[in-house]
DNA sequence: TCTATAAAAGACAAAAATATCTTTTATTAA
DNA sequence: TTAATAAAAGATATTTTTGTCTTTTATAGA
């Protein structure tokens, strides 16, 4: 198990790699997008469909069409992808998924396991889908394999 | 999606249970914790069946008997359980998913997902078995639900 | 030794996640 | 206004995870 799911990972890929090329002033069809992250094209486009009609990703049908990111989507966290896609029980779920684990009422490892949670919160919550487009650009970062 | 899976989180949630009755003197029975852990009965059976076989709980057949820990195992790391149950993939694993993520090719997340692993992995390897018996015992932590 | 108990083992079932395929709709450009 | 392109939508298939049921094996105690 990973932490994050298949459906999740192809997602943060997808939208690093369409933000990049975003950036360079294209839009990209899902066929390249899915051969540079490495993902089933069909499965990914699904998710892709599901962040467009969220409006997390911008997506033009017909020729010279594909996936983009405005220079708004650009700016949202990463965090909006995640929550859309896995929901927030990563950002909230009890280590051992216990429903009413809480302050009040804690699981054995709830201290712990709220730092992990806060770090997880704080690294996507301080990502934006656009930051790392100068690095990728520059091909300081790996999508593929 | 939760970090850990459905089964990693019975195992744990019922190690933590059997360590605190045999911390008291009593091994248990698969009913006793399913009900107290509330997790299904036979699916845990499965679970406490994969890590007896790899003796990191004991167990004995036959009236009286049950599951428990002996003193050793008590001060083994939960991390032993959760490597047993979902593998490695959560102390090592890109958050990305990809195969060969590493210092010398990072994914754009790679910095910041280190600092989630590291805490993931200090808690689980700083956590024994046996390290809330007396927690439990007073009433201070939960299992159920 | 016989019976009751409780885990181990094996086969099976349901649900969820992952993946694929086909048809439809929107858009562009000739 | 037609043809080509590319995403959207819907139906279907596969795999993995989660969950159940039945039979077997080991142990204790009468």
């Amino acid at each position: 198990m990973a932490i994050f799911s298949k459906t999740c990972e192809y997602a943060m890929r997808a939208v690093f790699y369409v933000a990049q090329r975003s950036h360079e002033g294209y839009k990209v069809g899902i066929k390249e997008i899915a051969e540079q992250i490495n993902s089933p094209e069909p499965f990914l486009a699904k998710i892709l469909q599901r962040l467009s009609k969220e409006g997390l990703i911008q997506s033009v049908k017909g020729p010279n069409g594909g996936f983009y990111f405005d220079a708004a989507s650009l700016n949202r966290p990463l965090a909006d992808i995640v929550t859309a896609v896995d929901g927030n029980a990563i950002f909230t779920g009890c280590g051992l998924g216990l429903t009413y684990c809480s302050e009040a009422n804690p699981c054995p490892l709830h201290e712990e396991f709220k730092k992990v949670r806060n770090q997880i919160t704080y690294m996507l919550n301080n990502t934006t889908i656009g930051k790392f487009n100068l690095g990728l650009i520059k091909g300081k970062f790996s999508l593929n394999k």
